[in-house]
RNA sequence: GGCGCCAUGGUGUAACUGGUUAACACGCCGCCCUCUCAAGGCGGAGAGUUCGGGUUCGAUCCCCGAUGGCGCUACCA
């Protein structure tokens, strides 16, 4: 592949908040697009809005991404380090005649547009300045009079794009109004600096939000007016909350990193993101788990749906299970070590116990908080017995005398395997004259504070003959 | 309000250029397995493709209209 052909896409997050769901599958489709065909992914954050945009939100922004495993070939670039770009742009198009000065001010700009709606005219701006001689506006410019530039929409006609996802698109110029380019304070509006930029950074495919989609236009007149060829715009369907309202705060989460702080698994995010608007097409409608290495291999913009998705957090679970399940041990430990951080927990296992307690444990988790939470008796001593489980299983005065003594026969057992486990429990209560059922739910509970856990021998195997018997041996003591 | 876009079970999607008992996954229900809970195996409920018109021998698929949802409508991005 020639690099003429080499496609060059880019992530453009507004650092305005954290890097949230819907810009993660942007930056997804982005880096799957890029990574497909070998081709770029430019980083470019747009932070021409002073007042909302912060350094700490950009960080948030490469820290998702960074989870997310999706790395960039260039940038992070600045659109605040990049103004003079920007004007230079502007004056292109205002010596083309393809912009003019407006010197209204905000406060009349609002007063008509007020008026408009009472008169239930459209509230789009009258084009009033665009009359004013060129000459007349150096002047008053160069008097000190402030000003903006604004683009100078084409009267009649129609402006149309060939969207990659949508088709064709076509709005009536008539309903374009003579947007902002370059505001009053010399900064530039949105509508500038990404065709500004998207030229600059020679992009040849726009892969965005679908809800760019009314702005195109105003950026087709630009690339028009600047005599440059359109890049291929390809807009994706937005997700959405349950209810089908964008996806917003009032559903919950909505930044990745609270996804990551919620004991999801990267892969698991990924792949549940990647399926969401996105389809890698009939011959893979049986598959629903896709690496990354799948991903970049299956990717395309054809597969990509026009309508808006529902963001499904059962699904998201579904995922995160899979994955969990699904992981090196040794490879999960890293991540189990974050939580146990968080709720300042400290194992009392040596690293050869805790990785195979974690295979023992992870087909079952559904979360990574499990590992701190609902396992802790796994990992160390000082663990909690669930109401519950003890009011199910450990209610009995007789049962509990029973685990005690089951504590004493496994103390004198000159083996302590599985195998030998099972036999010694089971023939105790034989003798006992108890179901086995009784004994080892009972154990499970005494041992682990959990009425749910895997096969109760595997778990003695996990913990070792002295756990095993300390903990039985406590069972008279424990209460609901 | 104007303009634009979209519309398959609860959710994500599939159904080659119109011909299928409308498929798969999540979720839900039941059964099996079983020491609990998951997992796994098996089975089930759930859409006649938003609605109404066309075109056609035949429409999920093409056309028109309606409805609904979403987006845009700033000197925000």
């Amino acid at each position: 592949m020639t690099s003429a052909t080499t496609p060059r896409v880019r992530f453009a997050p507004s650092p305005t908040g954290y890097l949230h769901v819907g810009g993660a599958r942007t930056a997804l489709f982005n880096w799957l697009f890029a990574r497909h065909f070998g081709g770029t992914l430019i980083l470019r954050i747009e932070d021409t809005d002073f007042e909302r945009s912060s350094q700490e939100m950009v960080e948030g922004i490469l820290t998702g991404m960074r989870w997310l495993g999706l790395n960039w070939d260039e940038g992070p670039f600045y659109q605040s380090q990049r103004l003079d770009l920007y004007r230079a742009t502007a004056e292109k198009l205002l010596a083309s005649g393809h912009a003019y000065h407006c010197f209204c001010t905000k406060a009349e700009l609002e007063q008509r547009r007020a008026e408009a709606a009472a008169a239930g005219r459209p509230p789009m701006y009258d084009r009033r300045c665009r009359s004013i001689e060129r000459s007349v506006a150096t002047g008053r410019k160069a008097a000190g009079e402030a000003c903006a530039v604004r683009f100078a929409v084409p009267d009649g006609g129609t402006t149309s794009f060939e969207d990659a996802v949508f088709g064709r698109v076509e709005f009536a110029n008539a309903e374009i109004e003579d947007f902002v380019l370059l505001r009053s304070d010399g900064i530039p509006t949105y509508h500038l600096s990404v065709v500004a930029d998207d030229l600059d950074m020679r992009l040849t495919h726009i892969i965005r939000g679908a809800d760019h989609i009314s702005n195109t236009p105003k950026q087709v007149l630009q690339y028009r007016a600047l005599g440059a060829e359109l890049p291929v715009f390809a807009h994706v369907p937005l997700i959405l909350g349950p209810d089908k309202t964008r996806l917003s705060k009032r559903h919950g989460a909505t930044s990745v990193i609270a996804y990551k702080d919620m004991g999801i698994v990267p892969e698991a995010f990924r792949n549940f993101l990647a399926l969401l608007g996105w389809t890698p097409g009939s011959e893979h409608k049986d598959k629903e788990i896709f690496s990354s290495d799948d991903l970049i291999q299956l990717f395309s913009l054809d597969g990509i749906s026009k309508s808006n998705a529902v963001f499904n957090n059962d699904k998201l679970a579904w995922y995160n299970t899979e994955y969990i399940r699904a992981y090196d041990a040794k490879n999960l430990l890293p991540l189990i070590e974050e939580e146990w951080k968080v709720f300042n927990f400290t194992p009392e296992r040596g690293p050869e116990e805790i990785l195979s307690t974690i295979e023992l444990l992870k087909p079952r988790a559904r979360n990574l908080k499990d590992f701190a939470t609902t396992f802790r008796a796994y990992f160390s001593d000082s663990f909690e017995f669930e109401p519950a489980a003890v009011a199910k299983f450990l209610k009995d005065d007789a049962t509990r005398s029973l685990l005690v003594e089951l504590g004493k026969r496994y103390e004198q057992a000159p083996e302590f395997t599985e195998y030998w486990a099972e036999q010694i429990l089971r023939s105790f209560a034989d003798e006992s004259g108890v179901k086995a059922g009784v004994l080892i739910n009972g154990a499970r509970v005494a041992l682990t504070g959990q009425a749910v856990a895997p096969s109760l021998f595997a778990v003695m195997g996990a913990l070792g003959k002295a756990r095993v018997v300390n903990r039985l041996s406590g069972a008279g003591k424990i209460s609901a």
